[in-house]
DNA sequence: CATTCGTGAAGACGAAT
DNA sequence: ATTCGATTTCACGAATG
């Protein structure tokens, strides 16, 4: 098993304790990537994480390493630098600070402190907000669903249903049911890669966010949606495309789609009009490209074949 | 040889109990 | 929570060209 967790990653490369300036002990946290000399100012320049390397994901095995995390500074909406105001009773050039000015500090101290812990809510689900995003960009998503599964987070926050689930678990479920909403194509499968996540917690956590917060059964995108992904994603003759596209509508209202995956039946439809154009891709092929097994596509064939009388005239026709 | 086709065992999932 | 039925996958071998 590779690194997969980004989370609390080490950055400790570059990692200084003094400053190279003026000497001076070095403040600030490593695992935030900077570190700050009190008395002059600079700051390291620690190598800073640009972000996972999933952006050019491949269709295929390529993203066996696929990590998940952010880098901290986009993660963290305060950037992961807070200002402690210490209890010192010297002002910067080291005098004493008067009676009245210690009291006024010390209200600063107290209100900061006050404000922060309100709003340590609101920093979690910036945090979250944020993965979400992430995981949208790798997903190669359109910003609607992307705005679709931050809104779904944010009610399941409020109903308090995020509470004390598993973060990653979370931002799977509510973009996996992002794109159902929208209708943009993209398997539990593909989200549970993208995310590092097994399929079956993810769709654990689906199930969850459905039933909790959406209360409604948002139903997998149409077949359609799977065939002309299918397409693009292999570069396949047009014509094929239209030709899956009419068969899949003109049996579309039939037993044959019911309680099937989706993604087999596309894959069916797009196997046997590429044999029908003469192209003839090989079953594997296409199976490959649905993720499904060739299994699946020989049945689903064989069921569309059974129920139906495929004449040349008659597709050709319409 | 590559591709296709069919099969049984085993796993995963949803619905019903 | 467990059981049950349908679906999918896996692993294989046979047929086809």
């Amino acid at each position: 098993m590779t690194d997969v967790s980004l989370w609390n990653a080490s950055r400790d490369d570059g990692f200084r304790t003094s400053c190279p300036v003026c000497g001076n002990r070095l403040i600030g946290d490593s695992e935030k990537g900077e570190q700050v000399c009190p008395t002059c100012g600079y700051v390291t320049v620690a190598p800073a994480d640009s972000g996972p390397e999933w952006k050019a994901m491949d269709l295929e095995e390529k993203n066996k390493r696929v990590r998940v995390g952010s880098p901290t500074t986009l993660a963290l909406h305060d950037f992961g630098l807070t200002t402690e105001i210490s209890r010192t009773m010297r002002d910067s050039h080291g005098k004493y600070l008067d009676p009245a000015m210690r009291a006024t500090v010390e209200k600063m101290r107290k209100w900061q402190s006050r404000t922060r812990t309100i709003n340590s809510e609101e920093r979690g689900l910036s945090n979250v907000l944020s993965k979400i995003s992430e995981l949208c960009e790798a997903l190669n998503l359109p910003d609607n669903v992307a705005e679709t599964a931050a809104q779904i987070y944010r009610t399941s926050a409020k109903m308090k249903v995020a509470k004390s689930k598993s973060i990653l678990g979370m931002t799977a479920a509510t973009v996996y049911l992002a794109c159902r909403k929208c209708g943009v194509s993209r398997t539990l499968k593909e989200v549970a890669r993208a995310a590092g996540m097994e399929k079956g917690s993810v769709a654990r956590y689906f199930r969850l966010v459905l039933k909790e917060v959406e209360k409604e059964y948002v139903p997998p995108p149409s077949v359609e949606k799977y065939i002309s992904k299918l397409i693009n994603k292999s570069q396949i003759d047009p014509r094929v495309e239209r030709l899956a596209l009419t068969l899949s509508r003109k049996t579309s209202d039939s037993k044959i789609s019911s309680g099937k995956a989706p993604a087999g039946l596309a894959a069916a439809y797009v196997y046997l009009s590429s044999v029908m154009e003469g192209v003839h891709l090989p079953q594997r092929e296409v199976a490959e490209s649905a993720e499904v097994t060739e299994v699946t596509v020989r049945n689903r064939c064989r069921e569309i074949l059974d129920n139906f009388v495929i004449r040349q005239e008659f597709v050709a026709v319409k």
